[in-house]
DNA sequence: TGTACATCAGTGAACGCGCGTTCACTGATGTAC
DNA sequence: TGTACATCAGTGAACGCGCGTTCACTGATGTAC
C-alpha cells in the first residue's frame, strides 16, 4: 500500500491548487509561473510534475473547482428565490452569477480564457459544468413558455444565459464599458424581465 | 523634406499591417512573431520598430482597421434596413456584427483580447469606435423608448449590445457551446423581437 | 555639374530574459526474509 | 527485531527554446557649397 505516499500527494495537489488559485485571484491566470507556485507551495518545481501532467492540468484543477463554487452559488440563489415568479428566480440566478464574477473576476475570467490545447477536447467536466447551470435556467423557461419544443426552449435557455453573460462580461471590463455595479443589475433586470413577458 | 522616406516609411507601415492582419487572421493575435512578419513584409526585424514603437502598437494599427471595416459593415446594415421598424433596423444590425464576427472571428477577438500594458489607458479611437457602434443602436432605442430619460436610454442601448455581443460570442466559441450559425440568427431575433416589444 | 558631408531607413546578429519541463540524483518509506 | 534492498516522491540545476527588442553598422538619399 503506497497509502502515506498517496496522502502526501494528494496534499500537494491541494496545495498547489490553492497556491494557483490565489495567484490567479491577484493576478490572472496569464501571471501564473511553476517558480512561484512551487514556492507557495514548498516543494521543488520538477514535484509540481509528480502531482500534475503539466501546468494546463493545474489551471483547469483550479477551473474545476471555480466552476463548482460558481454553481453552488447559482443553486442557492435558485433555493433563496424558490417561491418566486419565473423572472424573479431568473433575475435571482443571474445576479448571484454576477456577484460571483465579481467578487472572483479573474477566476471567472480564467474559465473563459484558458487555450486549449489545439485539438477542441473539452473535458467531460466542464460541459457538465456548463449544463447544471443551464438546467437551472431551464426550469423557469419551461414555466414561462410550455407551447414551445424542447428546441426551442434549449434556444431559449442559451439565449438568456448568453445575453446575461454578454452584460456582466462587457460590464465588468472597464476597457470596454466599465459600468458601476448597480447599473449592471439595472440592465439585467431590464433584459430579463423584457425577455419574459407573457 | 523627407518625402521619399516618409512614403517608403508609410509604405512599409502597410505592408506590416496587412502581413499581421494577414497572420492574425489565420492563427490569431497570440501567434503573431516579429520575425515572420518581417520575412512577410520583405524587411529586417528591426526595421519594424521604425515604423512602430512595439509589436503592441502594430496590433492596435490592425485592430483600428478591423474597428473601420466592422463599423462600415454596420452601418451599410444601417442604410440597408432605412424604411423599416426600429425593432427590424436592430435586429439587421445585429446580424452584420455577427457576420462580421464570423467571417473575421480571430480579428474581430483581437479586438478584445488583446492585453493592453497595465494602466487602463484606452486609446481614444477605440472609445470613439465603440461610441460610433453604440450611436447606432441609439436612435431606434430612441424611437422605441422616447419616455425614457438619456440615461435610462443608453443604460437600454448598452443592454442591447451586451446582449447581442454575449449571444454571438459564445455562439461563436464552440468550446462553451457552439452552434450553427441559422441558431445564432435565431436567438438575435429572439431576444431583440422581445426587448423591443412596446 | 560635381564633391563632400549628413541623415536616417534598413540590416540582422546578438542580447537578455523568461519560463515550462526534464533528469540524474537523494533520501525517506516500505517490503522481504 | 534487524538487515538488505526496492521504490518512488522530492530536489533543483540545467536544458532548450522562443521571442521581443537593441545596436553597431551599411548604404541610399538628400543637402550644401
Amino acid at each position: 500500500m503506497a497509502t502515506k505516499a498517496e496522502q502526501r500527494r494528494a496534499e500537494l495537489r491541494d496545495k498547489l491548487v490553492s497556491a494557483a488559485e490565489a495567484r490567479i485571484r491577484a493576478a490572472g491566470v496569464s501571471s501564473l509561473r511553476a517558480r512561484d507556485l512551487a514556492k507557495d507551495a514548498g516543494c521543488a518545481v520538477g514535484a509540481i510534475y509528480n502531482a500534475f501532467d503539466d501546468m494546463t492540468a493545474l489551471v483547469m484543477a483550479v477551473n474545476g473547482l471555480t466552476f463548482q463554487r460558481l454553481g453552488a452559488d447559482v443553486e442557492a440563489a435558485v433555493a433563496a428565490s424558490a417561491g418566486g415568479s419565473a423572472t424573479a428566480r431568473l433575475i435571482a440566478m443571474s445576479e448571484a452569477y454576477l456577484d460571483f464574477a465579481s467578487a472572483n473576476s479573474r477566476l471567472w475570467r480564467a474559465l473563459f480564457d484558458l487555450e486549449l490545447p489545439e485539438d477542441g477536447a473539452v473535458p467531460e467536466w466542464y460541459r457538465a459544468a456548463l449544463a447544471r447551470l443551464f438546467s437551472h435556467i431551464a426550469d423557469p423557461v419551461a414555466e414561462l413558455f410550455p407551447e414551445q419544443s424542447p428546441e426551442e426552449q434549449a434556444l431559449t435557455v442559451r439565449a438568456l444565459f448568453s445575453s446575461v453573460h454578454g452584460i456582466v462580461l462587457l460590464g465588468l471590463e472597464n476597457r470596454i464599458s466599465g459600468v458601476p455595479p448597480q447599473d449592471i443589475r439595472r440592465m439585467i433586470a431590464l433584459v430579463l424581465s423584457r425577455l419574459t413577458v407573457r
